[in-house]
DNA sequence: AGGGGTCTTCAAGCATGAATCAAGGTAACC
DNA sequence: GGTTACCTTGATTCATGCTTGAAGACCCCT
């Protein structure tokens, strides 16, 4: 768990702001937001923020300028957020001091992994300590996932995953234990702008099943069902 | 990781010195800055630095000039900056002191890459230990990447890569395994000023693998692409 | 400077692989 | 044994990657 570190959410958009919210929370986050360009560089110079994230298109000032002014006075770390289409000079975006970007429609995990990859980095310069939990891989008895190589192993063999497939039993297995219903991992595994049924879950459970089982069946049966609530990786006992 | 090197970066125009930070911050060093000559000799006589990023084109006392007066008394390294088209004798450069130059606009990894190799070089000397590490070399099973040589060897053969397809290869090859996105790959390989399509880094792969296959297959075959998320060099499991 | 060749970029169409959803079957609970 | 939730399957739709060609930038050589 994260030790509340401080984030400023800022969108026009007020489901966008209440959606970051939610998840950050969830993770520990104290959240703070802002509507518009004035309202952020208000408050971002007037308190002190862990990170930014920062929609680019915004009313009034927008969110290049931001970012600018910004980094004029703070060094804040900054997550710029930019819509697909939009005729974004990413390169403008690094220049004027930005750390890293979503494109939207993102996924939730995304945002938040990308969060704590930023956060991991400026406290790991702070510090200058060694980047050894950097990691980001996952270790079970009959299950290894290495995140950078995207790449799942299996009772020592690999598995080939799709996309999906892979964040999904990724998602399960950053919080093993924990029960998750089909609501939660649509809406945290997939966009935020997805609205689809509940039942291309357990699709997606079957398959995962099914190539985790052709390689170690005790992988395969990590993935539980909790009948009435829904799924969970469950590490043996 | 690097234990926190300390680099002075002097450039006259804030966007480069905020990029060559950004980048150079990731990789764990800690920076400072300067704008001009003067405060560049200044910074550079009273603190103890272990590189200095030196642009040739500075308002009053021009890079040249710098790198001469600093050599009087001070060792420390010199990367130089030098525009494009700007009539630079590099053979000058060389002998003022500089240790390497890059040309604008740079990549920030060709940058990074020239830090790290002056770095290596100069505590090579003090820790001969790490002298076996000093070959810029990459060896794999089927190929064989001479950096110093700029020079590509697949399954015992050469092969004539140009340098878009050079650097690509170069970068994946650095952390084989680990997959990058095609952002990724733009924001890396390409200059800081290129904004362009993610279809480009397919058509280098391509061409890239082509070469590559012309003369070992099981070289082309390294480099996998991983669906939905980018490409990696892979080595043999 | 001018011309030829090379390298890079980008657009468009095609090929392939993955995600979705509906519908019927199956297992768990009471 | 009935009811509810879950699993399975396959067709359809959608997303992503690959290939090709052509245009333009760039470089080198004369």
């Amino acid at each position: 768990m994260n030790q509340g570190n401080r984030i400023l959410v800022v969108d026009d958009e007020e489901r966008i702001r209440r959606l970051l919210r939610m998840y950050l929370e969830k993770e520990g986050y104290a959240i703070e937001e802002a509507e518009d360009g004035e309202t952020a560089l208000r408050l971002a110079q007037q308190e002190e923020f862990d990170l930014i994230v920062l929609d680019l298109m915004l009313p009034g000032i927008d969110g290049m300028e931001v970012c600018a002014r910004l980094r004029q006075t703070k060094a804040t770390p900054i997550l710029m957020l930019t819509a697909k289409g939009e005729e974004v000079n990413r390169v403008q975006g690094f220049e004027v001091g930005a750390d890293d970007y979503v494109v939207k429609p993102f996924s939730p995990r995304e945002v938040i992994f990308r969060i704590k990859a930023i956060l991991r980095r400026s406290s790991a310069t702070a510090f200058l300590s060694k980047e050894l939990n950097t990691s980001n891989n996952i270790v079970f008895p009959h299950l290894v996932i290495e995140h950078d190589a995207h790449r799942v192993t299996a009772g020592g063999q690999e598995v080939n995953l799709t996309p999906k497939e892979y964040e999904l039993l990724h998602y399960l297995a950053s919080s093993p234990d924990k029960v998750f219903s089909r609501e939660d991992l649509l809406k945290d595994v997939w966009n935020y702008d997805f609205f689809g049924d509940l039942r291309t879950v357990d699709t997606h459970v079957k398959r995962l099943r099914e190539k985790l089982n052709r390689v170690s069946s005790e992988a395969a049966s990590m993935i539980t069902t909790v009948w009435g609530v829904g799924y969970k990786l469950e590490v043996a006992k």
